[in-house]
DNA sequence: CGTAATTGTGGACTGAATCAAAAAAAATAA
DNA sequence: TTATTTTTTTTGATTCAGTCCACAATTACG
């Protein structure tokens, strides 16, 4: 079951079917790890025009449809990918944003069931594991490639030098 | 190991004293998971001025030095607390945005291995699981407690229905 | 103490995302 | 088809969390 017609997947959740749905979609397809402004800058691309607000638009009806997922890394913007419905995590590079997918730890979906549930109705475990990419590894001296800037995990690199606990 | 004089804390981390940092530190002692915002008012009700800014330098060395962390939940402001290098996770209403703690799933920490590290090097594993507290699922009809207003995941309630006929 | 370094203050500013009203396009009915 | 109604897009302003900046105040250390 392939059915990866954006026509055929606005209609089946009675979405109204318009050139811009269309063409975020398509990006999505395309790319599978979008910020919101790179969408816009992709269907641009391929549609001479979109408003912003119109990306954020189908963003949020698509994603309220469960016809894509919506992922807000800390500190970075929200992006969104296509792989719904199959519990897998994410893994992000802390220096570039490159956003990868990864396939639940534990195997089937363990990461829902919290030891405690103190009460809660728990419906999603978001699983984000955070490190440095290989490229960004090789090149840790200071190329920042920054294709998503997070600049709340200040870069902070030797500015406080004593990391290392003394005593 | 109680250890819980700010004082010492900010020495032993090789950090200046001062008012503000330890009231922010007071703070979260106080109450465990605080916004930002949260904490200046906290502040600002024992001390009688901080300014936001010297909130956030704070909050940001101290996260820095460990002493505290920072969790940001996807689409709400960052929240901190003061338990720290034991690997816990989050479990956070939807509604109401009350967060608790909660033990690792499967024992110790085996959250922090992916199962395809895809060339990462992975420093930190975050995982937070969403759903509605048990007060919130009482009175899910519409009490809108708002504690943390999660703007993103929009209420939705009904406004695409228009299909049933509303009698 | 006095001086240098660190930290705090207030205000302007940024970027991501949202709100609101009018214009345009789709869906539905005729 | 055309008319009409509903949904979506556009435009522009607005919020919100967080940051940047220059200068004043405080802290640490000799």
């Amino acid at each position: 079951m392939v059915r990866s017609d954006p026509v055929d997947t606005l209609r089946r959740h009675g979405l109204s079917i318009t050139a811009q749905r269309l063409a975020v979609l398509r990006a999505l397809a395309r790319r599978p790890h979008g910020s919101a402004d790179a969408i816009v800058e992709q269907v641009r691309a391929e549609i001479n025009v979109i408003s912003r607000q119109a990306v954020y638009n189908a963003l949020g009806t698509l994603t309220e449809k469960g016809i894509i997922r919506r992922i807000q890394p800390a500190g970075s913007p929200a992006i969104y990918e296509n792989r719904v419905g199959d519990n897998h995590h994410h893994l992000i590079c802390r220096t570039c944003g490159k956003t990868v997918d990864v396939d639940c730890a534990v195997g089937k979906a363990p990461c829902l069931k919290a030891s405690d549930h103190a009460g809660f109705q728990i419906d999603e475990a978001e699983v984000i594991y955070w490190g440095t990419c290989s490229k960004c590894l090789g090149a840790a001296s200071g190329i920042r490639d920054q294709a998503i800037p997070r600049r709340n995990l200040k870069v902070s690199a030797s500015k406080t030098e004593p990391k290392r606990n003394p005593i």
